[in-house]
DNA sequence: CATATTTGCTTGACCAATCAAGCGCCGGTT
DNA sequence: AACCGGCGCTTGATTGGTCAAGCAAATATG
């Protein structure tokens, strides 16, 4: 009767339910509205936003697949996909690696960079109107660090 | 000079650059991390398990496609492919709607709703270990306000 | 009451992501 | 210096979702 393998384990209380289910919502709402925002402003997805983001950030503009794919939160290959499309659309440029000739940078062009800065503030925008705003009054770094330990995947075992 | 329309607007602080950044990985590293943990356990991808949830938690155990499209943040074609997944497995059960011939009610077989019983506790356990366990500490009811607030899209205009 | 419009859902075409396999290049071993 | 396992990236196949078109039942309209 109290054997704890067969027990059914304590269930959510109520705030942690809506807690889950509000966050399910978000996950599956923001990104979707934040990238419509651009795409219907900028004509600039967000997954192409980001990258030309994080490659703005860095001081000579380039990056390795490898680094870029992880900051953008993509797979190797869907990195590889999406410099494709923004080469073709010339807003990044490969080189081949000097000190590997395996590896490729990705390279921001002028046209990348410009077009960066243009559909900068719609992104901005978006981000502020459909969450931050919400959180107005919220202690913001402790936040951070919540989601920064719940963004940090232990493997699955 | 102070021409609003050319300003560059305020860039984000950096309390708000990182939760913006610590969200975005949680939204891309959460769903897929308690998905993994849910195949691995138990077999049952998360889209699945939340549709086989949705429908125990009606008093008939089955719901309009429409209604639980909604509720498992799906489209109807989304919804129509899950629900045919779950068919072929004996889940789930279609039957024409009475009042209206045009529609379909989803209902959970009792397979269905021993599956869900069976992979429930291993749901429940990746929610508490990869999510509330980061917010002990948080006023919960607080923060669902205000991801429900941020879930609410309002139309992109 | 016949016809046009709308509604509920499915189907087809597509797309962006993933995983797995492949291809060169690297670097250590003998 | 020839080999060989590992690494960086791309490519091919698949998947799970979306949107748009289709179809049948329902409802509104003349």
């Amino acid at each position: 009767m109290s054997n704890p393998s067969a027990a059914t384990p304590q269930p959510l209380t109520p705030d942690e339910e809506s807690l889950v289910r509000a966050l399910g919502q978000v996950m599956h709402v923001l990104p979707r509205a934040i990238d419509a925002d651009m795409v219907g402003d900028r004509q600039l997805p967000l997954t192409e936003y980001t990258a030309l983001m994080n490659l703005s950030e860095t001081p000579e503009r380039r990056m390795r697949m490898n680094e870029l794919a992880a900051l953008c939160h993509l797979s190797l290959s869907g990195m590889t996909r999406t410099i494709i499309r923004l080469e073709t659309q010339g807003l990044v440029r490969r080189e081949r690696c000097e000190e590997d000739a395996r590896g490729w940078n990705a390279v921001l062009t002028d046209a990348g960079y410009a077009r960066l800065q243009e559909a900068w503030p719609s992104h901005l925008a978006a981000v502020r109107r459909r969450f931050l705003q919400h959180f107005e009054g919220f202690d913001l770094a402790q936040l951070a660090r919540a989601f920064q330990r719940a963004g940090t995947a232990e493997p699955t075992d």
